[in-house]
RNA sequence: GGCGGUGUAGCUCAGUUGGUUAGAGCAGCGGAAUCAUAAUCCGCGUGUCCGGGGUUCAAGUCCCUGCACCGCCA
């Protein structure tokens, strides 16, 4: 049995995310997760929330909670909307847990004995006020080249100028406000990327089909100006995973803990240790991930957004391929684009755009995961408008797939009753049909294995015509006037169409499959093998039920209002 | 500033290694049908493929250059 690792870049702990953030790695990788669970592969679907750094100590400390606590929560939040989206982890970790602090300090510790870590001492700007070292970022004063006063201490925002936090005339915590700063010196562990960039190019040369948006990233960081830097690993913070060398102290790092970028992605890793201990004694994760224990046929994907591309190709990389160990590394990683928002960017930090959890209270999952996945930034960013968005929705769910299960199941039942009806035979133009379907179920297959998403959309949309396109010419609403045994055939064609639908449609919309497959009342949902006799799985005297309504439309004043509500700030 | 991306029909986007009259969906127009969520099906596109050079028998597709928009800068 084919053996498929998915990962999902893990979000932030740091509040809800955006539909952007949706489209960009959990959706595709649940999308792709579905589908090969569906083509019977086993599959490890992994994600989890990245909960160190600074952003997250800020975050509970303005809502008032000790961190460890603050996390918890919103690592429930993150974790119910995953639920509504219908994300189907197999397990949705944490990156704080103890697996992830015993290998992420395992790591370190087989990094260092590679030769591959250095300590090397810095200056860092030491807030008395706030008792802490401060990131660049959140060190603010007066611009030295243009006077701005709000200037951050990596980059003027105002004049665009690169800034050392020492620059910066009147300079001040951007946590408390106060200007009791000094420079100390610390001191850090550094990844020897440098060393190893040799090894990554070669890696990164001998994979095959990766998307250029992929490949071009990485190539750039590894060969633009002085090629791949060493970078510093540890931070001066509380919250995070203590520097350690293995299971043994770190002299002269105490009181320090890995950067978030170094723990995040061992957290893949982690996350499935996690999963295995809540399996019980029989589950192994090891057979996910060491090739000298089984890993050596799993093949790995990997979904990101593009902002993760570099983290992903070369300093996770760095990570598996120093420690020296047979650590599965990724086969191929699909990385996407960005959602724009009817003009601009989403943002977070300005609230601007739909967020997961607005987007549930407003329509059902399937609504959000067709249109995103229909339309994910594959090749290049793409545009959420609400015009869009209500009349594709309408158009693809509720008038090409929705309808065509009423039209059907309603005539059914009026002409014949609700179950499958006997009699007749099929002929030429079902004949056709059935060519017709395996030649885009073919296709349809094509895209899904290549995570090749909008093709595999429209191809799954022309399914679903081809099946209007067959009841149109067929007209059984005609021919029962005349031949009721012929409309009886055709009908129990379209009564299987509905079915075989369900089937091909679950990884987009696995909500509305799963009631057109309890209005069939079909038991088999396999994936077809052979499209004749998948249209003979409900045979005639099969009771089905007919279905509410799949898809009520999106109005004029529903769009019109959320346009509205969604423009600015978020409440 | 450096680097990267994008610029194709009213809108959202496809266009493989350069090769016949540049495509899809939506919107629009016309028609058919009336089983269905006024839902379906059929037909209809004279688009400086951002501008300007160049390479080539041949360029949306390669090279140079200009413009516009966007992103990233650890």
């Amino acid at each position: 049995m084919a053996r498929t690792l998915i990962t999902s870049a893990i979000p932030y702990i740091n509040g809800i995310k955006h539909l952007g953030n949706l489209v960009g790695s959990q959706l595709p990788a649940d999308l792709y997760a579905r589908y090969c669970r569906a083509r019977g592969h086993e599959v490890m679907f992994i994600c989890a929330t990245d909960e160190h750094g600074t952003p997250a100590e800020l975050a509970a400390a303005k809502a008032g909670k000790p961190v460890a606590d603050y996390c918890a929560e919103m690592w429930q939040v993150q974790r119910d909307l995953a639920d509504g989206f219908r994300l189907s982890f197999d397990h949705f970790g944490r990156s704080s847990s103890p697996q992830n602090h015993a290998l992420t300090q395992h790591f370190a510790g087989k990094l260092d004995a590679a030769g591959l870590i250095d300590e090397r001492t810095s200056k860092q700007v030491y807030s008395n006020a706030d008792g802490r070292f401060l990131p660049d970022r959140y060190i603010e004063g007066t611009c030295p080249n243009c006077g701005f006063a709000d200037a951050r201490g990596d980059q003027c925002d105002n004049c665009t100028k690169q800034l050392d936090p020492t620059d910066l005339i009147e300079p001040r915590s951007v946590i408390s406000g106060s200007t009791d700063l000094e420079v100390r010196e610390t001191k850090h562990l550094f990844l020897r990327q440098s060393l190893l960039k040799d090894r990554l190019d070669a890696w990164i040369d001998s994979q095959d089909g990766w998307p250029v948006l992929t490949t071009s990233i990485a190539k750039k960081w590894l060969h633009d100006g002085d090629g791949l830097q060493d970078r510093g690993i540890t931070r001066d913070l509380d919250w995070g995973i203590p520097v350690r060398k293995g299971d043994a102290p770190w002299p002269g790092m105490e009181g320090k803990v890995f950067y978030v970028w170094f723990d995040a992605p061992i957290e893949y890793i982690a996350a499935t240790h996690e999963w295995a201990d809540a399996q019980g004694a029989d589950a192994d994760w090891q057979r996910w991930w060491r090739t000298d224990k089984g890993a050596e046929n799993v093949n790995y994907v990997q979904f990101m957004g593009k902002d993760n591309v570099p983290f992903h190709t070369l300093s996770f990389p760095a990570t598996l391929l120093g420690s020296g160990e047979p650590w599965k590394t990724v086969d191929y990683l699909k990385s996407l684009n960005y959602l724009n928002y009817d003009g601009g960017q989403f943002s977070t930090s300005r609230g601007r755009g739909v967020f997961m959890d607005q987007a549930l209270s407003l329509l059902p999952a399937d609504y959000w995961r067709w249109w995103l996945l229909s339309h994910a930034p594959e090749s290049s960013d793409t545009e959420f408008t609400w015009e869009t968005f209500q009349t594709d929705v309408n158009k693809d769910l509720a008038d090409v797939l929705g309808n065509f299960v009423s039209r059907v199941t309603k005539f059914c039942r009026s002409k014949f009753g609700e179950e499958v009806p006997a009699g007749g035979t099929w002929g030429a133009s079902e004949t056709a049909l059935i060519e017709t379907l395996g030649t885009r179920l073919k296709a349809y297959q094509g895209f899904m294995d290549g995570i090749e998403i909008r093709k595999a959309a429209a191809e799954l949309r022309a399914i679903w015509v081809a099946g209007n396109e067959y009841l149109q010419d067929a007209a059984p609403w005609a021919t029962f006037k005349t031949d009721p045994e012929r409309a009886a055939a055709q009908i129990r064609m379209a009564l299987n169409l509905i079915r075989f639908y369900a089937v091909l449609s679950r990884p987009f919309i696995p909500d509305a499959a799963t009631a057109m497959l309890d209005g069939m009342q079909a038991d088999d949902d396999a994936w077809p093998d052979d499209v004749k006799t998948a249209l003979e799985a409900l045979q005639p005297g099969h009771v089905f039920t007919v279905p509410e309504v799949l898809f009520a439309k999106i109005t004029d004043e529903q769009r019109l209002e959320w346009a509205e509500r969604f423009a600015g700030q978020r409440a």
